[in-house]
DNA sequence: TTTCTCTTTTTACATCTGTGATCTATTTAC
DNA sequence: GTAAATAGATCACAGATGTAAAAAGAGAAA
């Protein structure tokens, strides 16, 4: 049931998914007014990416007079879970371990955050290894 | 003293870097050689990727007759951390603990990386919050 | 109904990426 | 010492991305 993004985003494209994500049903024109406080893009560049996602089957359309209302029923969190696939996929599962203590490090994280990672560790030892096989081509990794 | 990186690289980049890293010094044909086991790349294609590396300034050349010996000074966890930062900047910082959970519970990982992460776990009790700000636009995220 | 305004559609364009062919300068094997 | 194999340098080229202008269609205002 893991199933793998089959489209891809760009950081770009992400700023004006978020906004839907946000909205549930939005138009071009919310879009543009609610990225505005955060980037400097001219009404087209916002209006382009807009396109680009619909193109990719990304975001929905619907007609409302002569505008369109946009929607999408992807998730947030699948592309973000392709996304750290992505990047998970350039180091070795050795290491998979230490990089998590770090993010939980650096991030800022409530009690219950903390109760609930205390949560998943635990029942995560269940499927514990004794030594976490490397999984890297010989030669791109040390192990 | 958390700089960010300066120079990104690609995923195909990233590929000849893991080579670099793992043999500390290197050649082009070492490199090709290690990642023939993985990738179905022409000679050259290695090559341009050596190349363009070496203008970003992420490798180093040493003359050695007539090739060069390739190192870095970057380290590989620098990429990654700079990687990871920009991910997670398409988050809600609220939702941070939530991936983090889900990242440990896909991850296969050994005991003594569960131990780890449970000290790092206790100590973040320290600075944890009540309730995680939420460091979103208006109107990109709905906390 | 004419004009203005907003929305969409079309087109643009430089840079980045992935992938690779060629050409040139060396080396090394005969 | 000349031919074959290498290594590096230069050039190529299509598709993705970031960013945007220009054109066209439709509703609103006058």
């Amino acid at each position: 049931m893991t199933k793998t993004m089959d489209s891809n985003i760009t950081d770009s494209e992400w700023e004006v998914m978020r906004v839907v994500w946000a909205q549930n049903k939005t138009t071009s024109k919310d879009i543009r007014d609610i990225i505005e406080n955060k980037k400097n893009w001219k009404p087209a560049t916002t209006k382009t990416l807009i396109g680009r996602l619909v193109d990719k089957g990304v975001l929905n359309t619907e007609k409302d007079g002569n505008k369109y209302i946009y929607s999408t029923n992807l998730k947030e969190s699948d592309f973000l879970k392709s996304t750290l696939d992505q990047t998970f996929d350039n180091i070795c599962n050795k290491d998979v371990g230490k990089i998590i203590a770090d993010l939980i490090s650096k991030s800022t994280l409530s009690f219950r955050d903390i109760e609930e990672l205390e949560k998943v560790l635990e029942m995560k030892k269940e499927d514990a290894v004794d030594e976490v096989p490397c999984n890297c081509v010989p030669g791109q990794c040390n192990c």
